[in-house]
DNA sequence: ACCTGAACACCGTTCAAGT
DNA sequence: ACCTGAACACCGTTCAAGT
């Protein structure tokens, strides 16, 4: 019943896997329906079959991500008992951690229509974790949630400012400061 | 010797300023050699005798913009004879003016290469002036460096959390916070 | 259920040929 | 100097037809 002769079968999966190499080497422009059905050896009509269009194919590929990916992470993060260390562990991630690729892609491509919805669940969790972590560190829920909003926009900027290479040179903040900031009264 | 019978001749600049408006209306994404083209009841081919590529154009287009635009703005900013009043101005340009569509794009669509240089040149004179500024207020000039990266880092971050409707609900922090911010000691 | 093949529209780029 | 017209490649989308 298979009518790829000798191919496997295609899964929804398989495709959004597919991108998700794509939107790695190139960002969410890089991913091509005609590019990928040449990589599988199909015709694009078949990936008609699958998703409703390219951009169902790209949000697909990032909720992959964002399942292997975020809710991990931060599980880590939250793992840590002490709250100063645990802000601190935060603040590390951001400022040392070497850049994963959709990482990069979901913060610069955010306005893009089929990034926008994975980019603010990520974002509403992690400043969820930012501004309960503050709250235990001492401040008062209005505050901690605003130094929450405070420190993120920060991070965006940042890295906004350092994939410019123009840029990058005038860069960066120092750590220390940002934590300065966050859990002075 | 024209040979558009009856329609005047067009100019580069008659290209870059019709994909200006092409930016403010779709961003980078929306100029279309081919639709502008077609505006100007011409046809494709004849762009390339003005322009490399469309990158060309996105550029010359930007630049436009540059120069009428930010220069002008600056130019304001800078008559204020009092740093500290000039700071609070700076911080309320960003915090209260309508939101240029074109300076959206610029922030939203920073990496495309045909903005990337644009982007950068602007950033640098806006953090030039903020740095200065500091510095009359009393700051040592590296910490005014480091400060003024901060607060722009975190202008762009605010722009790109509020540009999403889901997180624009949680924002934005307080205007009279990053002054305080900026000079305190 | 899953795929093929052909069609259509839209777009970027090149280039010989026209005036 | 400036434009036309045709060609080519690449891509998104639709859909009748196949197995």
């Amino acid at each position: 019943m298979a009518t790829r002769s000798g191919k496997p079968l295609l899964s929804r999966d398989d495709w959004a896997r597919a991108a998700l190499r794509a939107i790695e080497r190139g960002g969410v422009k890089g991913v091509a329906v005609d590019r990928l059905a040449k990589e599988f050896e199909t015709t694009r009509g078949s990936f008609y079959w699958h998703f409703h269009d390219r951009d169902d194919l790209i949000a697909a590929a990032l909720e992959l991500w964002e399942r292997e990916n975020t809710t991990d992470r931060l599980g880590v993060v939250l793992s840590i008992d002490d709250p100063l260390q645990r802000l601190k562990a935060v603040v590390a991630e951001v400022y040392e951690r070497p850049v994963d690729e959709i990482e990069v892609t979901l913060v610069s491509e955010a306005h893009e229509p089929p990034v926008a919805a994975v980019f603010a669940r990520v974002t509403q969790a992690r400043l969820d974790v930012l501004r309960s972590t503050l709250v235990e560190v001492g401040l008062p829920e209005a505050e901690a949630e605003r130094r929450a909003w405070l420190a993120y926009a920060l991070y965006l900027g940042h890295h906004q400012l350092l994939r410019n290479p123009d840029l990058a040179a005038r860069g960066p903040a120092s750590m220390q400061f940002v934590i300065r900031l966050l859990t002075s009264p």
